[in-house]
DNA sequence: GATATATAATAAGCGTGCTCACTATTCAAG
DNA sequence: CTTGAATAGTGAGCACGCTTATTATATATC
């Protein structure tokens, strides 16, 4: 079927990428958040309290794009910001009780999504995947655009 | 190193897809195209003179977005409309001569990032991560979110 | 031929990412 | 203390995806 598929690379992780967030976005529509902002929750679950910059690290995303989306979280109630005594510019983001419930179903949704996308993959073959995608990134972060620094993020994320 | 990694698919994926994409538009910001410009130019490249619908369902993406993305390619020089004769409501979408030389370079940008991105990775395994991804394309593309019809591609894509 | 339905493209408006520019605040050097 | 650099956050404006609604044209049905 595939002669060699290297060539398909770019187009295949892209359509993985997109029809995993479709998925999960048709799940969790009853929700009401967007996978861009369960991404952010399941982040401020692990560290709650976290600061703006922290988060921005830790997503890999512009200080902008998460000041606009914790706007929007905040406005859909499910996190809020608190301003940081002890220095005045960070404002420290903490998660509602209405997230914190909510948690424990995103995580059980995403945990769906993942084993219905691998149905089929063997488990050796699914660890050579996952294997192969943790080598992918770390080729693909190694050199170029150092425009975000790189965060040593020791415990694995969940969802 | 990864003790199941299953449960960071997510993350895993979307790093992936972030990185190259960022890594291409890097390479390619000399020609000032980006990345969805180029997928739908890769596309008419193989079919010159095709109808923004056909576009649509080729790319996977709502004829509303090719529309927008075909207007800044239009104005970019990379692409022009024209109307077909037998069918008024078709704009039938051809390459420019700039477009048509910068496909080689694209084609060879996207090689060099993708043999980059499997840098240490062995001929068996990267068999098996394609293969892997492709059958999650089918997994995630089987049932749900039938909003675009399903679009036999039988010659592959090429970058 | 007239009417109803389907299709091609676009308009309006939103979410999520970006760059560039800015303010407020903290920290470092003198 | 004052000046200057660094850091935290945001505003403006853009790219590219989406949903929903609209216009123009084709096609099917009566």
């Amino acid at each position: 079927m595939v002669s060699d598929g290297i060539d398909r690379l770019g187009f295949l992780i892209h359509d993985v990428q997109r029809l995993m967030r479709k998925r999960f976005e048709a799940r969790a529509s009853g929700l009401g958040l967007s996978s861009a902002q369960w991404r952010l929750l399941v982040r401020v679950a692990k560290e709650d309290g976290v600061a703006q910059a922290r988060l921005a690290e830790l997503l890999e995303i512009e200080p902008i794009s998460v000041s606009r989306l914790v706007d929007r979280m905040e406005e859909g109630g499910w996190i809020e910001r608190r301003s940081d005594a002890a220095d005045r510019r960070v404002r420290m983001i903490f998660l509602t009780p209405k997230a914190s419930e909510a948690y424990a179903l995103i995580k059980s949704l995403a945990g769906e999504v993942y084993e219905e996308s691998l149905t089929g993959v063997s488990p050796e073959d699914r660890r050579v995947l996952i294997t192969g995608l943790e080598a992918m990134v770390q080729n693909l972060a190694d050199d170029e655009t150092p425009s975000i620094e790189k965060v040593k993020n020791t415990e694995g994320a969940a969802a």
